[in-house]
RNA sequence: GCCGGGAUGGCGGAAUCGGUAGACGCAGCGGACUCAAAAUCCGCCGCCGCAAGGUGUGUGGGUUCGAGUCCCACUCCCGGCACCA
């Protein structure tokens, strides 16, 4: 051992050590209990960015902790290496997307190795491999036998001029990004799973899942949205038929309300009415520009055009206009709505834009109608009855309901339903970096799919995407087959699959990685389901909810016995950065990482804007947002490891902020964990020379029993405090207070000047410091790793107990309590520990504060609260 | 727009069940050591005030002996919105 902390030395020093004892890796051991811990795998990006730095963080500290706990712990790490980043690095670089993606791993695996993560790598796994996709294909067979899996048509943004389906992502501002051509929604098949079926499932089970967050599990509540309401339809004649229009409706209650109804501009009745009506065609043709996204269709202006078509109200048979509204949404509901101008906020508005009538059919007591404001009350369906609604009239929203729902199903025009907001999933993907979708077009068969003897489908790994399209469909080596049913010549399907099908599942094979004849087998039983999953709130919806699904299907079909995977959650707050970009000439948008740029601030400090350093000119500024490649406000941690180590890296980012809290990225206060590791190494040099002699080879632990002095007492049971702390915060996953506590242990140590007190101090110290070191080494653990050894307190501090306060280190005989007189801090009051109340009154009375303000008057009262404060009211 | 979350000194944050607001750090200021600097160590550090004291947890109300914490109304920021992952 050295005096000079030196972390590159003492990190090659633990990491060598665990490398050669193959510390971290998990074997299946029933006897014991286990601890699965996962945080969530990367997309290789290129770099590590902050965000993996504290996730996986987070997760190597609670992999170490249960592990000292007597846990068999697993914790692997792989690459959820499809996707899109890897296309748009293609076509900047000319180097295909395989290529890139394992450029990008091989240096992201030794960035995740030289932070010293506790991961166990035999059990690596990549999904863009053909051994982990090909099970991607085998169960989406699986799937498609079932009819789980299925084909219909899909709406999509469409690049015009580059003839290519873009993600959403890729749209700006309703345009291409690279072209800045107004985007178009186009309709094209696909295929669809069908998590709606197990919608009921995914909802009930949310409240077995203690061990997630409230928030989450609201969110996923909401987003699948269970609503109770009425199906119905609106009868017409046209081209001397009988027709019925459908619509669903929470708000039947409603009903008598209808002044108009609205329709997709896709639907079949504005098809028709567009056939002689040039101004609709138009209107229709102008509702396919725009996107896709809920969020842009949310806050678009509400269109709307009149179809001439009447429809015939299923209750009082009164004509209702049927209009074309741009907010109508064919793939949702019935791609028709009723509407109810008087008691919905968007037909309100809609009917106040096109002068349609409103008729009020909802009453509150004391509350006046009026047609020249939206009032919140009009939408609350807990408040009111039905006015203007003839034999409706009195009924409030459970009665009226009912009531109309009978009589709609005695006309046979309607019923009861229950609706979900949950959608079934789309996984077809029009692009080449993903997983090929296993089937086969034969002009004779049809679609028909890959026969299980022929998967995995490979995709081919030296195409260059250049942004006009899927290249699968320029590769006849790919194309071409045979179809399994006749053995005439075929075509493969070139769609993708979604990235997400790759990550709903890999959890389950880290148990199983290298099984190349099941997909998953006995020691999934063994590890799953995950104890702790670790993540970004980013993805508490989509990525978790299909999961689940994929969990219940998988379990459905026998190959599991879990129906959750994920026993607990964490979900990270979000690292933030500031965000700069500009737009293109042909209108799409460049961003600039924060050191390209020049920010102007103003008085307070506010970023403004920027200049960028290469050219001088303007830069925009978005705000913060979360550190991305697409939005290049990433920071390389790099830097931070190669200066300070991988230990200050590790604590900084766990000392910054609590997990669950967003943090916005700043590179001051690195310095001070430096400081602390340099602290804590050189009184370990200190305790080498100084302190461990006066223990003459003794046990670092103060006997049961032993009597100590005031100043040793007051010591240990700072200590024992302070762990006792850092426990209860360990459990709780509050990982920056386990940080100040260990900080303040330090402080605590280096006051107590136990060298000069003899070896009564020397003893209470080298418990202190082995309570420290245990306490930090999932924080740090190189470092642990180094002194827990060089000092002597054992061989491996990975096997040491984990340290457990002492109630006889915790005693005290005096305590001081707040003194408060009506509720304002006047002073401290020393009693003993185990003073009743009574005789802390009687101090708290005769005390000088209380006699100051009292004046002799008597207190109105006095509250005493136990071990803490006692207010007199005076 | 809808769903979920957040806001505490110059900065990151602490305060566990309604009980001392600002623990632990960063930055800053003053001092020691040094020829000097770095490193290290000691002290001060919410705001107003000479002080006594007052005031203070995004804003405005409320409940309570006592509110950062509970209730009502709002503002701003972040995440998600189904093809970024």
């Amino acid at each position: 051992m050295q005096e000079k902390y030196v972390p590159a030395e003492v990190e090659q020093q633990a990491q060598s050590h665990w490398e050669q004892t193959d510390a971290f890796r998990a074997v299946e051991d029933p006897t014991r209990p286990k601890y699965y811990c996962l945080s969530m795998f990367p997309y290789p990006s290129g770099k590590l960015h902050m965000g993996h730095v504290r996730n996986y963080t987070i997760g190597d500290v609670l992999s170490r902790h249960h592990r000292m706990r007597g846990y068999n712990v697993l914790q692997p790490m792989g690459w959820d290496a499809f996707g899109l980043p890897a296309e748009n690095a293609a076509m900047a670089n000319a180097v295909p997307p395989a290529r890139w993606t394992w450029d990008n791993i091989a240096y992201m695996k030794k960035q995740l190795r030289s932070l010293g993560f506790a991961i166990d790598w035999s059990r690596e796994l990549a999904t863009c491999r053909p051994d982990y996709y090909k099970w991607n294909q085998w169960l989406f067979l699986r799937m498609l036998e079932r009819g789980i899996a299925y084909r219909k048509t899909q709406v999509v943004n469409w690049d015009p001029v580059d003839q290519t389906v873009l993600a959403n992502e890729q749209v700006i501002d309703g345009r291409g990004w690279r072209t800045g051509a107004p985007v178009e929604k186009r309709e094209i098949p696909g295929y669809y799973l069908g998590i709606t079926r197990y919608a009921e499932e995914l909802l009930a089970d949310l409240d077995q899942l203690p061990g997630w967050p409230e928030r989450v599990r609201t969110m996923q509540a909401n987003w699948i949205g269970k609503s109770y309401g009425v199906r119905f339809a609106f009868p017409y004649e046209l081209d001397g038929k009988r027709e019925l229009m459908w619509v669903f409706t929470t708000r039947a209650d409603t009903i008598m309300g209808v002044t108009f109804c609205a329709v997709a501009a896709e639907h079949p009745l504005a098809t028709r009415a567009a056939r002689d009506n040039p101004e609709l065609a138009a209107f229709i043709d102008e509702c396919r520009h725009g996107s896709v996204m809920e969020a842009d269709l949310a806050t678009m202006e509400k269109k709307g055009m009149p179809t001439g078509i009447f429809v015939e109200h299923p209750l009082t048979g009164e004509k209702v206009e049927v209009w074309v509204g741009n907010y109508v949404l064919m793939g949702y509901g019935e791609g028709a709505v009723m509407a109810v101008p008087a008691h919905d906020e968007r037909d309100f508005h809609f009917a106040q834009k096109y002068g349609l009538p409103i008729r009020q059919v909802i009453a509150v007591d004391g509350e006046t109608f009026s047609l020249d404001a939206w009032q919140e009350w009009y939408a609350d369906k807990q408040r009111g009855a039905c006015v203007n609604s003839g034999r409706y009239d009195g009924l409030a929203y459970e009665a009226a309901v009912d009531a109309i729902g009978a009589d709609l199903r005695a006309r046979d025009l309607g019923d009861r339903q229950v609706q979900w907001r949950l959608r079934d999933w789309g996984v077809s993907r029009q692009r080449y970096w993903g997983c090929p979708i296993p089937l086969i077009h034969c002009e004779r068969c049809g679609t028909v799919p890959v026969p299980d003897d022929q998967l995995p489908v490979v995709l081919p790994e030296d195409c260059v995407p250049d942004g006009t399209g899927n290249p699968l469909n320029r590769r006849e080596d790919f194309l071409a087959c045979t179809c399994p049913k006749c053995g005439a010549p075929a075509r493969r399907e070139t769609d993708t699959m979604d990235t997400f099908v790759d990550s709903s599942w890999y959890y389950a094979r880290y148990c199983a990685p290298d099984n190349a004849a099941a997909m998953v087998d006995a020691r999934t039983d063994y590890w799953m389901p995950v104890d702790q999953y670790i993540g970004g709130i980013e993805h508490a919806i989509l990525h978790l909810l299909y999961s689940r699904f994929w969990s219940k299907v998988m379990r459905d079909l026998g190959l599991v016995s879990y129906g959750e995977p994920f026993s607990r959650l964490l979900t990270q707050g979000m690292v933030l950065n500031h965000i700069f970009s500009r737009r293109t000439e042909r209108g799409g948008i460049q961003y600039f990482a924060p050191d390209e740029v020049e920010p102007n601030r103003d008085e307070a400090g506010q970023i403004l804007g920027a200049t960028a350093r290469a050219d001088g000119a303007t830069v925009d500024y978005q705000g913060v947002g979360t550190m991305s490649k697409s939005k290049r406000n990433g920071v390389d941690p790099q830097a931070l490891i190669e200066q300070y180590g991988a230990d200050t890296a590790r604590f900084f980012m766990m000392f910054a902020s609590p997990p669950e809290q967003t943090l916005e990225w700043s590179d001051s206060g690195v310095d001070g964990s430096f400081r602390f590791m340099k602290r804590l190494w050189s009184f370990g040099w200190r305790y080498a020379r100084e302190i461990r002699p006066l223990l003459a080879g003794a046990a670092p632990q103060v006997p049961v029993g032993q009597r100590l002095d005031a100043p040793a007492a007051a010591l240990r049971r700072e200590i024992h405090t302070h762990l006792r702390q850092a426990n209860y915060d360990f459990q709780r996953l509050q990982f920056n207070t386990v940080a100040s506590a260990a900080m303040k242990m330090l402080n605590a140590l280096e006051r107590a000047q136990p060298g000069a007190d003899g070896p009564t101090h020397a003893r209470v110290c080298a418990e202190g410091l082995s309570i420290l070191l245990r306490l930090l080494s999932p924080v740090t653990p190189h470092a642990c790793h180094v002194l827990w050894q060089e000092l002597g307190f054992g061989a491996n501090i990975l096997t040491a107990p984990w340290p457990q306060p002492l109630e006889e280190a915790l005693v005290q005989d005096e305590i001081e309590l707040v003194l408060q007189i009506n509720g304002k801090l006047r002073g401290s009051l020393r009693v003993a520990a185990a003073a009743s109340r009574e005789q802390i009154e009687q101090a708290a009375l005769a005390s000088e504060p209380a006699s100051r303000h009292l004046e002799g008057r008597p207190a109105k009262k006095v509250v005493v609260v136990p071990g803490r404060l006692v207010n007199i009211v005076a």
